[in-house]
DNA sequence: AACGCGGGGGT
DNA sequence: ACCCCAGCGTT
């Protein structure tokens, strides 16, 4: 089983026999398809979002909180979000402190203040129904490429080309025998992910709407980042960083540790944190009050100033608070 | 294309 | 300690 940082080859075993210099043909999409769609069908896992009964209200609720947040920290905020706020309409009317404390720990929370626009804007410009066209999905707040392409395809079952990181890294290894994708997404690689869309005749874009989830799927379960499960892989016999002798990441590839300790977004993370627990705070205090010693007094006034620009905080005459 | 933006769990 | 996670908006 292959490490993604520390391949076979990287580990200079002596009875390995070094790494091919070229790139085996990469294998017929067609039998890619199959194979991953049929392992989906066993395999996927039964998140509430992908039930047949789930509106596509749920299913742009969990887009949102997926971005950049695993799906086991996303499940529960998911479960009270909607027993909150099972329409638009009803998201649209919550005051924001009460989203943001919803939102809790997930993480960006400014997505949650987007995601309360979109409910807005869905309102506002669609009678208060998700709409169902990737176009219509992508004006609307913090949707962007990725988003609007998974909400029409998974919650309206339109073929659209989905790309997210899990199906980047999938097809830099089945396709392309890389062991990850990069860190940007290259025009390069959604001409790819177009080329490798199942065609949309003759079953309607099923089998497209399909292979989105199924390779998202087998990225988040098999073919991980850090240690791919090629053992138990649909694919394996086919992929084509498996038959180049699983060359480890070069350093374009590799992704860069974005740091924490220090940052902005720590100090902005420890204000948020205060600020959800209710209670109005005077600034001095709040500032204060920060169990951050490395935090110069200029980063937190700096981060509090940022907070109430992005509208994430308020100053009223009790303190401040989440904006009500 | 590169950067800022949270937070926590797995390795 | 480090790395990764169903990205988006701005520059």
């Amino acid at each position: 089983m292959p490490d993604a940082t520390r391949s076979p080859a990287a580990r200079g075993d002596a009875a390995e026999p070094a790494a091919v210099a070229e790139l085996p043909d990469p294998p017929a999409p067609a039998d890619v398809h199959a194979r991953v769609v049929d392992w989906f069908a066993e395999h996927a896992r039964d998140l509430p979002w992908r039930r047949p009964e789930c509106t596509p209200w749920g299913v742009l609720v969990s887009e949102v909180m997926l971005q950049q947040t695993p799906v086991a920290r996303v499940l529960p905020r998911w479960e009270e979000w909607l027993r909150r706020w099972p329409t638009p309409a009803d998201a649209a009317a919550a005051p924001a402190a009460e989203i943001l404390t919803v939102w809790d720990r997930l993480g960006y929370p400014r997505r949650a203040l987007r995601l309360q626009a979109a409910a807005e804007a869905i309102v506002d410009r669609h009678g208060g129904e998700v709409p169902d066209t990737r176009e219509e999905l992508r004006a609307l707040p913090g949707i962007g490429e990725y988003t609007a392409a998974a909400v029409a395809c998974f919650a309206f079952s339109r073929p659209e080309v989905v790309v997210d990181t899990n199906i980047r890294r999938v097809h830099a290894r089945v396709f392309s025998g890389a062991a990850l994708p990069g860190q940007t997404y290259t025009a390069a690689q959604r001409r790819l992910a177009v080329e490798l869309m199942p065609a949309t005749e003759p079953d309607g874009g099923r089998t497209a709407c399909a292979w989105n989830a199924a390779t998202m799927e087998l990225g988040a379960l098999i073919c991980t980042a850090r240690s791919p499960q090629c053992a138990i892989c649909p694919v394996a016999e086919l992929c084509s960083w498996r038959a180049a002798g699983f060359p480890p990441p070069t350093e374009e590839q590799k992704t860069r540790g974005q740091a924490w300790a220090g940052t902005d977004r720590q100090v902005r993370g420890a204000l948020m944190a205060v600020l959800r627990r209710g209670e109005p705070v005077e600034p001095e205090a709040l500032l204060d009050g920060l169990d951050l010693p490395e935090a110069s007094a200029d980063q937190r006034r700096r981060c509090l100033d940022s907070l109430l620009a992005d509208g994430l905080a308020q100053r009223t005459a009790a303190g401040v608070t989440l904006p009500q």
